[in-house]
DNA sequence: GACTTATTAACAATAGTTGCTAATTAGCAT
DNA sequence: ATGCTAATTAGCAACTATTGTTAATAAGTC
């Protein structure tokens, strides 16, 4: 995802309007790695913009996936995860913290039973338990972060 | 999965009634490859037996999934699929039709960035469009199969 | 065949997301 | 700066997929 003011640049290109709330999601996914659901997000944003509401926040992120600007992913935990990175790559969810991290994948693996079918698009996602979930394991059955909201994110090929 | 009347037996052995209901719904996944969302299962079952509920659906697919029969997987087309192929597999799903098909992959990628993530499952979803998709293409738009069933499966390594 | 307990069916409720519409506001031209 | 026009916002309703609840029913056992 490009950044606030290049963002701003292609939406006006684009014919669509430059709002505040607009501003302020793009600022608040650039570089987002915690992978945030859209509810996530429209916390985050509140805090910062009490009134926004939830419908542009869905409305935001769509245009934005539409564009090309950030990836919508769903990992099995109930709710779309928006990603900015929208580099070849895969993801692994924590099955106790729901924290979503990038995974990078360098070899293809080789298919069977597939002979008729046309591939355009191929995603991987792993489940376990993340670094700190598996650091404390069984120690605390509670959550130590907020859903949509990762320890840390791993970057890098 | 296995055969209805070994699943009855099971089913009696854990403490579970055998219900009609229940001894349709094992008929109508037993070796059933077209991966079916709740709802599709629902309204093949509802022909045979008029008056079933979809609450029942739900609740036998959820007893089955637990008892390690059935595999629900989720490869975003917005419901639950039900998969009585319990191998390590992975799916394929068609972006047209929504067919979903069984691919089987022999080597392990190669991963980036999971050092301290303790993986214990992965799943591939590969996106694209089915042989018959394919050969249709664009000449019809038009859906030539009914959301949850596909053409054909293919099965073996 | 009766008894006990699980199951069924119907309905309500929930979560996540999208549709709708009146009031507002950005962007553009003056 | 100011007004115009079309896009956007906020609020709410609607929708889909799934799960919770409960009275009535039926399976399994004796």
């Amino acid at each position: 995802m490009r950044s606030p003011e290049d963002l701003s640049v292609a939406f006006r290109a684009a014919g669509l309007k430059v709002t505040p709330q607009r501003q302020l999601l793009f600022r608040l996914m650039h570089d987002n790695s915690t992978h945030p659901t859209a509810d996530s997000l429209f916390t985050v944003a509140s805090e910062l913009m009490p009134g926004i509401s939830l419908r542009t926040v869905y409305q935001t992120l769509t245009d934005l996936s539409h564009m090309g600007e950030l990836q919508s992913i769903e990992v099995g935990t109930g709710s779309m995860r928006f990603d900015p990175n929208v580099s070849d790559h895969h993801h692994a969810v924590c099955d106790q913290c729901g924290a979503v991290q990038d995974v990078y994948v360098s070899r293809a693996p080789e298919l069977h039973g597939l002979d008729s079918f046309e591939v355009s698009d191929a995603h991987i996602v792993y489940r376990g338990l993340c670094g700190l979930c598996s650091a404390s394991r069984g120690a605390d059955k509670n959550n130590h972060q907020t859903k949509g909201t990762s320890h840390a994110s791993i970057e890098g090929i």
